[in-house]
DNA sequence: AATTCGTGGAA
DNA sequence: TTTCCAAGAAT
């Protein structure tokens, strides 16, 4: 039975400190927003990289921070802007919340962007990672992040063999993250990051943290031989890198089936808007359907889900594997073209060209229809 | 406390 | 090709 090597950490935090952060020195990678402190630039990137990696961000957050630079300018987004600037990014509650927070900050703030932990923790959408996470980057302050990256690095570090998402695990990673952060303000900017206007030696270390679990300490193959704190891990004294840390079993997966109707009439295709709660709120789709089971789709039952008659001469066009959460779901797209009429749909519905469908704020599944071949190009 | 919320990149 | 899972938060 392996023991937790807790008792000689204590010791090696001065180290563990020292080590990482001249690591980072030579190693972070260029991202945007390591180059400004702008509380509101790090926040839209802090939650832009909620369980997204920061490669896929880059072009979202500049983007972002072009058409939307202040506070201000988010309060006041439309709903549509605001989707359409997300599109891609999944988790689209987050995007509401910023603005929700944004108009906060405007009423209650003055527009001011607050400093303070529990302020921070009163912003719908900031919890305490992202609260961390501004508050040393932006403000400086020794406050601690564990993010997936830093829970990784510390379980295999430290040699935590209980499940990291136990209470106590928690506990423990986010302790341990805070004697660090401390260590490293106290250290003060020797080895860290070259002192500039943009840069804060709390925020520096936390991002090292995390740069160490995103690029070195990685979930399958950790490439220890690289790792600035080799000498004292745990996992990699014991062998075992690639059994920490440990976590509770996945949530088994439900499949489904969806039919989608792509219905092109006088060059515009007809598209619905999504309710105002729920999955994928406010964005616009074609119009879909729950088809369950597993017997085969014929253009007769496609017509009678969707109470369509033979103005559209119906083929199948594509098959679409797309999940949400734990439904791997599979989108059966059907092609309706001809004599058709534009009453279809209701008062969610609109018949739009392709110009005005790049518009719209579209789910991944559904800009997969669009840019389908079977789909006839637009003007 | 267990679930829900999306997507694209990587192996 | 399929599977896994990221710089989490809210309920």
């Amino acid at each position: 039975m392996m023991r937790q090597q807790l008792s000689g950490f204590e010791s090696s935090r001065e180290s563990f400190v020292r080590l990482l952060a001249s690591w980072f020195r030579g190693a972070a990678r260029e991202l945007p927003w390591r180059k400004t402190r702008d509380p509101y630039a790090i926040w839209v990137a802090e939650v832009m990289l909620q369980q997204t990696q920061a490669r896929t961000v880059v072009g979202y957050w500049e983007r972002w921070m072009r058409i939307l630079p202040t506070p201000s300018d988010l309060a006041s987004a439309s709903t549509e802007r605001i989707l359409k600037l997300w599109e891609g990014l999944g988790y689209y509650s987050r995007a509401m919340n910023l603005r929700r927070a944004a108009q906060m900050i405007q009423e209650r703030w003055n527009g001011v962007f607050p400093s303070q932990e529990a302020q921070l923790l009163e912003l719908p959408g900031v919890g305490r990672y992202t609260a961390g996470a501004i508050g040393s980057i932006a403000f400086g302050k020794a406050v601690p992040i564990v993010d997936g990256n830093v829970a990784r690095v510390l379980a295999r570090y430290l040699g935590i063999q209980e499940n990291i998402q136990a209470r106590a695990s928690v506990d423990q990673l986010w302790a341990e993250a805070r004697l660090l952060v401390e260590e490293a303000a106290r250290q003060g900017h020797e080895g860290l990051l070259p002192p500039t206007p943009v840069r804060t030696v709390t925020g520096d270390f936390n991002e090292a943290l995390m740069e160490l679990g995103a690029v070195v300490c990685t979930v399958a193959t950790p490439r220890c031989g690289d790792c600035p704190v080799n000498a004292g891990c745990f996992a990699r004294a014991n062998g075992v890198a690639h059994e920490l840390p440990r976590s509770a079993p996945k949530p088994k997966t439900f499949n489904s089936r969806n039919v989608a109707l792509l219905l092109e009439f006088n060059g515009r295709l007809l598209v619905q808007k999504r309710p105002k709660t729920g999955v994928n709120a406010n964005f616009w789709q074609f119009p879909q359907m729950s088809a369950p089971g597993t017997a085969a789709l014929t253009t007769s039952r496609v017509r009678r889900l969707f109470g369509l008659g033979h103005e559209y001469a119906l083929a199948r066009v594509a098959s679409i594997r797309h999940s949400v959460t734990r439904h791997r779901i599979v989108l059966e797209v059907f092609h309706g073209s001809g004599r058709g009429n534009e009453l279809l749909g209701g008062e969610s519905s609109r018949w739009v060209t392709k110009s005005q469908l790049s518009r719209l704020p579209l789910t991944a599944a559904h800009r997969r229809i669009a840019k389908h071949p079977g789909v006839a190009p637009g003007p």
